[in-house]
This record gives C-alpha cells, structure tokens and sequence, in this order.
DNA sequence: ACACATACCAACCGTATGGTATGTTTTCCA
DNA sequence: TGGAAAACATACCATACGGTTGGTATGTGT
C-alpha cells in the first residue's frame, strides 16, 4: 500500500507543522519574541519553505490565528458541555468545562488569541483583527445558549446574552492574566468560581 | 537662586524620563517590540545612559514594573472611592472608578504589568514577579473594604475576601484584552457593569 | 587641592533578525 | 510520459539588535 501521495493541504507538510509549531511557541514566548528561525527549527523546515507558504512573519501571525479559531472551534463543538437538555445547563457546564481543562503548564491552557491579540493590538491591525474574529467568535457560540436559558427562566434584567457571553471571556482571559503573573493556574480557576457563581445569581439558581 | 545642584534620584533625570518611556512604549508595542534605541529616543538619552542606569533590558523590565507598581499605588491611594463611609459603598465606588478612568487610547488606559507579564511570564521569570508584586499588591488593598463590607452585612458564603479582590482584577484585565482584540474601549468598560452586578448580588444590594 | 564617584556620551562590535535570490525536488494532470 | 507548477532547500544580504568600550563633565567629601 502506497504512503499517501497526494498530501492533504492541512495534514503534516510544512505549513501545517509551522503553524503548529507557531501556536506553541508563540504562547510561551510572545510573537515579537519568536523569531522565524525558531519556528523553522521546531517544524523542521527551512527558511524557503516558510516563506514559501507564508508572505512575511506578519502574515504567520494572522495564518496562526486563524488556525487557532478553526482547532478550537472543532474542539468546543465535540466538547461533552453541550449535552444537558436545559439550556442554563449547558452554560454552567461550559464554565465547569473551560475550569476543568486548565491543567498542566501555563503554556498549555491559555489563550493564543488573547495573549497575541493584547502583544500587537496597536502594531498588527491585521493579526488583531484575526484575534478578535477568533474570541468574538467563540462567544457568538454562547449566545444562543444564554438567550434560551434566559427566555426559559424568563429572566428580564438590564444585560443582553451578548454581553454575559462576552464577560464569559473577559473573566477567562482575565483568569489566565492572573496565573501568569502570579505563576499559579488556580488563580484562573479561581475567577471561574465566582463566574460559575455569579451566573447562578444571575438566573435565581440556588 | 541656584538651580537644583544635587540632582534628586527621582525627578528629570535620564533614568526617570527612560522608565516613562519605557512605560509608554511597552504599553503600545510590548516589551519585545520596544527596542532599546527606541527608549532612547523616546527619553533623549545616548545608549551609554540607558546602559548606565539599567544593566541589561530585562533589569529596564523590571524596574519598569516596580516604578509602575508605585505610580499607580499613588495614583489609586489618592482616588476618591475612599470617601464613602460604608464599605461595601467604597468597593462599588472602586469598581465605579474604574470604569470610569477606561477613557481615551487603548494604550492609555490599560495595564502595563497585566500586558507585560502575559508577555514575559515564561522567559523572564524577574519581569514576570515584578509584575506579580504589582498585581497583587493592589488587590491587597481592596480586600481590606471587601472583608468590612463583609463582616458588616453578616455574609457568610463559600469565598473569601482575598479571591474576590482577585476576581476583580481578573474582570479588569480580561476587559483589557477584549477592548484591544475588539479595538473598543466599551468592551473593559462592560465587563466592569458585570462585575458592579455580581457585587450588588454577593451583598444582597437590590 | 585632591581623590573619587556619578552621570552621561559617541563610536563601535558581534550576532541574530526578517527577508530574498536562486536553485532542486516532488506532485499533479493532460 | 511530458511539463508546468507547487513544494521545498541553500546560500546569502542589509539591517537592527542588545551590549561594550573608553572617555568627559560635574559634583562631593576631605
């Protein structure tokens, strides 16, 4: 049997490996701080092959932010959060969800988006916009459970779906702020207690 | 009269004008984007100075972060939230406060150590503390109205006032994140009305 | 008047950086 | 089975980077 010859264009050739190579590198050191070199190194490729499928280290930057969209995307969507029939359910559980899989090393539950979004946002309108279509993005997904959740429990108060879901992040990226600074992941699982809390509030859950 | 001989550590001097430099800079393109020849320019000041006064660019973050930490614990020590007599008045003041200075560039009104240590967390382990220090030594500050405000309306839940003062700076910073990913200010700012909410709610305040 | 320290400056250094010019190899498809 | 085009590789370039060197001007304590 033949070893696949057509290659796919998002499976193991190079520019697949500089993006994965990107995403990790980058949200251990920075953008600014990653050179381009570090990032052939780690994908194992040569400096003609990167810029051969990328224009310049800017445009790597808007490549892995986008990247980073589409593999959380898929990664939320198969997430279990969604299974509960009730919609204020599914919200709790998501929160349950975004506390329980910060583990491991800083470098490995934050952000890529946020930290890239915060390091360019007045040098790389290009790369920031990228960030923000990624996070903006993931919120949208919750509207729809937050707005069901509220029609169900009948909830009229002063804030929109849109807004609480935004707040979701804030809290989130905020939380990862924080175990950064202080180099302790519970500080982010910490904020996600009083999110947990406060969204409860929000909907009379006792 | 003579004009000041012994020139005060502190004021004027190159040192000084190169940590507002380093300050504004690092603010709007980050440490790594902030190259040293900038921060000369920005103080006019010859590289000779700056290696004067910092003995590498990392010891420049550092000191930054420090010289940060006791701008602002003047600046926040001097706020008017302080006034009210009731506690709990002075922690919804705070958060009031700190909406209320989210005015103007992006770069003006967000946190230079939040930026900073996302930053550097994991390749300048000094930076990084530095930044803790002023993080949290901020948040220090808060708990003592949090756990007034608590004792003072009896309230007896699962949190403490040490992870609530941490929560708000969590909102704080992950409302800078948005604003800069979303490029709008109202993103910080609602994140905060948020945050004013699940207060209001902690102490039962209609 | 002397020794000494601090504050600052101009010129320079080795290296790492993003990016390019010019190949060579592999893949696709007519 | 050609041949074009995409996918890589090698070698190189100009510059910008953090940092160093050797020096001067000025104040300071004795």
């Amino acid at each position: 049997m033949p070893r696949p010859t057509k290659q796919s264009p998002e499976r193991g050739n190079a520019r697949h490996r500089l993006l994965e190579a990107a995403r990790d590198i980058i949200r251990a050191k920075g953008f600014a701080a990653t050179s381009v070199d570090d990032l052939c190194r780690a994908a194992d490729v040569t400096k003609g092959a990167f810029f051969h499928h990328f224009a310049s280290k800017d445009a790597l930057g808007v490549a892995v932010a986008d990247f980073w969209a589409e593999t959380t995307t898929d990664f939320f969507a198969a997430a279990p959060y969604h299974a509960p029939p009730d919609p204020l359910a599914r919200v709790l559980a998501y929160v349950a969800f975004r506390k329980a899989i910060i583990l491991g090393e800083i470098a490995e539950f934050t952000c890529l988006v946020g930290t890239l979004a915060q390091e360019v946002y007045a040098t790389a309108p290009d790369i920031r916009d990228a960030c923000g279509r990624s996070i903006f993005g993931h919120t949208d997904t919750l509207v729809v459970d937050i707005e069901a959740a509220r029609i169900d429990r009948g909830i009229a108060d002063d804030w929109t779906a849109e807004s609480l879901a935004r707040h979701t992040q804030a809290v989130i990226q905020g939380g990862f702020v924080l175990a950064k600074a202080g180099n302790d992941p519970a500080l982010a699982r910490e904020s996600l207690d009083h999110l947990d809390r406060y969204i409860r509030h929000l909907f009379h859950v006792t």
